[in-house]
DNA sequence: CTTGACACAGAACATGAGTTCGGTCTATAA
DNA sequence: TTATAGACCGAACTCATGTTCTGTGTCAAG
């Protein structure tokens, strides 16, 4: 059954799981009309019937926020599933990266350092499930990722990790070559194939006692202008 | 921590705890009344208040059905900040994008099936202000964008736009070779100068009357895994 | 006994919020 | 062309619902 909701109805099903997600109950009309840009609250009203026909929504006449959903999904998962959708994570941006230097560490000791413009917000459903203690970001200055896809200006959202597994894409230092690399993780023996994102590129082999992961990578964030 | 909840305390909060669980929405302060046989709106509005008072509830003041339950812990420290939903933009995702297709835009009926998850949230700071409405994302299948420093998988968000002002990173369709790419705009006489994003790679010229420009790219996210 | 905090009742009040209705716009069918 | 239906807007309407106020009765402290 295929159902072809439209853009609108999607946002209001998706601004419904958010907003209880959040609050704890379902929103009105006029807070569905804010959110998703809809003027009148008439026209929030015929796409709430819609989505009632489409039987993923139930409503209750001449009840405040009597807005329940009733997806394929059991109910009770809901709240939790909006949880992940609609919450900010805070991460702190520690740093610069450069090939040229180990990436550096959020402070253990001192914890709670950092003023204000040296915290990104990221859903938290963008990422996976972590602690976020152990979630740092970094701006990447110059152009030497760019085998990994990876611009000058761009901030990655890195998980602290020592171990990488395969398939990994992780920030490592090579003491070496005394630089830092995103690359992508491959154990093969007792070597470890570091292969760059940009499949054009050619893989780098270095013994697996020579390298330092220092964190794995979650994501990239690239904002022009 | 000693709780001397009255009789009529222990039950509205049971009462509330019930309601929600079948009614997908909290109760009216006449509802909880009623189930709780109180006569007056006003002692359940005071008994309400009370509950907020040993931290076992929530309401929002002016809010039908604004009740909360909360638990018993103490909220010092909340692993996840709980963030206002307005801050962050619902920005659809509205397809796929190739180098061998014009971008397909919004309010085009291409028949598209939209699934669950095609609309992304975005920290607003995180792009520009811009009108929502003129906002949304697509999806990068294929290697064919990686001059553009964007790969498979990418999502970037764009703003609808027609023009484009130098340095621009805009969406361009040539309709000369049948085909879409990301790349700075620098309009230089008659003539277009496109400038791949990874500085090691050419840039390419065209007459100006014979690019269509789809959007302004506002952002570009990678996640891994 | 008086005082005051506490729990409660009842009713008036103000506004939050669902519903309805007339009208516009666009696309498609006749 | 005209007609019809879907999606939308704006405003009015009405009830639902939170808030506030005055006033009871109880009970323990003074």
């Amino acid at each position: 059954m295929e159902q072809k909701l439209s853009t609108r109805q999607k946002r209001i099903l998706k601004f419904i799981e958010a907003f209880i997600g959040n609050n704890g109950y379902p929103p009105t009309i006029r807070e569905i009309g804010e959110a998703v840009e809809i003027a009148s609250t008439s026209v929030v009203n015929y796409n709430l019937n819609k989505l009632v026909e489409y039987g993923l929504l139930a409503r209750s006449p001449e009840v405040s926020r009597g807005l329940r959903l009733v997806g394929g999904e059991s109910p009770k998962e809901v709240p939790f599933k909006v949880v992940d959708i609609t919450h900010l994570v805070q991460i702190p941006l520690v740093g610069k990266i450069a090939a040229s230097a180990p990436v550096p560490l959020p402070g253990e000791d001192f914890g709670y350092y950092y003023d204000d413009d040296d915290i990104i917000d990221v859903p938290q459903g963008m990422l996976g499930k972590h602690r976020q203690s152990d979630l740092f970001a970094l701006r990447v200055t110059g152009d030497s990722m760019i085998d990994a896809m990876v611009a000058d200006g761009d901030v990655i959202v890195l998980e602290r990790q020592n171990i990488a597994r395969n398939g990994d894409m992780v920030a490592v230092f090579l003491p070496e070559r005394g630089e830092t690399t995103l690359k992508k993780y491959y154990l093969e023996g007792s070597q470890v194939r570091l292969q760059p994102a940009n499949p054009t590129m050619d893989p780098i082999y270095v013994d697996a006692d020579k390298i330092s992961v220092q964190g794995r990578v979650l994501a990239v964030l690239r904002t022009l202008h």
